[in-house]
DNA sequence: TATTGTTATACTCTATAACTATA
DNA sequence: TATAGTTATAGAGTATAACAATA
């Protein structure tokens, strides 16, 4: 193997350039990253409790407030005090909640063509697979 | 191209990861993120300014101050007054401060080999080269 | 006056602690 | 008492502004 910079320093160059590119595609629909995160994070399946997205999203059950807040004041989720413990919230995205949703991800994955278009065309394949297994490990190094 | 996470998202992951990783190792020789960056930085050339040194590892000028005082004490790095501009400092390793360095990337080498390891032998030659070919692109994507 | 390095200050992001309401 | 959500506070990390030394 030959000499090549750190790991870290490469995928951290990376991502920051990417979550950067990513920002004026969010901005065209109105989202930040947070908001697109938790977008993503519903669009899954709706969940019970802000703590349940917190943790599934891995931030801070302090940090999405103003960011729900955000999305329930457009439109983009429903939140409603569950009826069965009115402590918790339910949580999902309404259709129009789904359909941001859908848009942002298209110009993001629009973007990423862009980008992964520099590689060399048979690396695309082994390099996006690589980083879908190592990201997936990632929380357990080594 | 079948579906998967966003690009940002897998590489923010993967990249947190490896900084993690990373952090003990260096700890081993005493060193924190930016010090180590600094010690690779210096080690390429010796640089006449604090300033070039910040430009050229993306941080701010102030913010590398801290850091060169403590390699400083440590006998890590020597920094100067430049004779013929005692305004500028210049800055390079000290023996000990490549001992140091080395080491660390060492370190951080054996770290790095047991996560790529982790791979399909056939992904990891094009997942490097990808990855050296997206970094080096980074600063300025479409 | 302009530049290098430094210190002081402010800002952003995030986490922790304290509070309200439900159970 | 315990839990979900919220608000208030405090702590990193970083950038900006002001300052001292040198040119």
């Amino acid at each position: 193997m030959r000499d090549r910079p750190d790991l870290a320093a490469m995928t951290e160059t990376l991502s920051r350039a990417l979550v950067e590119a990513e920002r004026p595609v969010l901005a065209e629909h109105g989202l930040t990253m947070w908001a697109y995160v938790v977008l993503l994070a519903l669009g899954d399946r709706p969940l019970r409790t802000q703590a349940a997205l917190a943790e599934s999203i891995g931030a801070d059950k302090t940090r999405i407030i103003a960011v729900l807040d955000g999305l329930q004041g457009r439109g983009l989720i429903d939140r409603v005090p569950d009826p069965g413990d009115r402590r918790a919230r339910l949580l999902s995205l309404t259709p129009e909640g789904r359909r941001v949703r859908d848009a942002a991800r298209r110009g993001i994955r629009a973007m990423e063509e862009r980008v992964l278009a520099r590689l060399a065309e048979e690396d695309r394949e082994p390099f996006l697979r690589a980083l879908r297994t190592l990201s997936a490990l990632a929380p357990g190094f080594p």
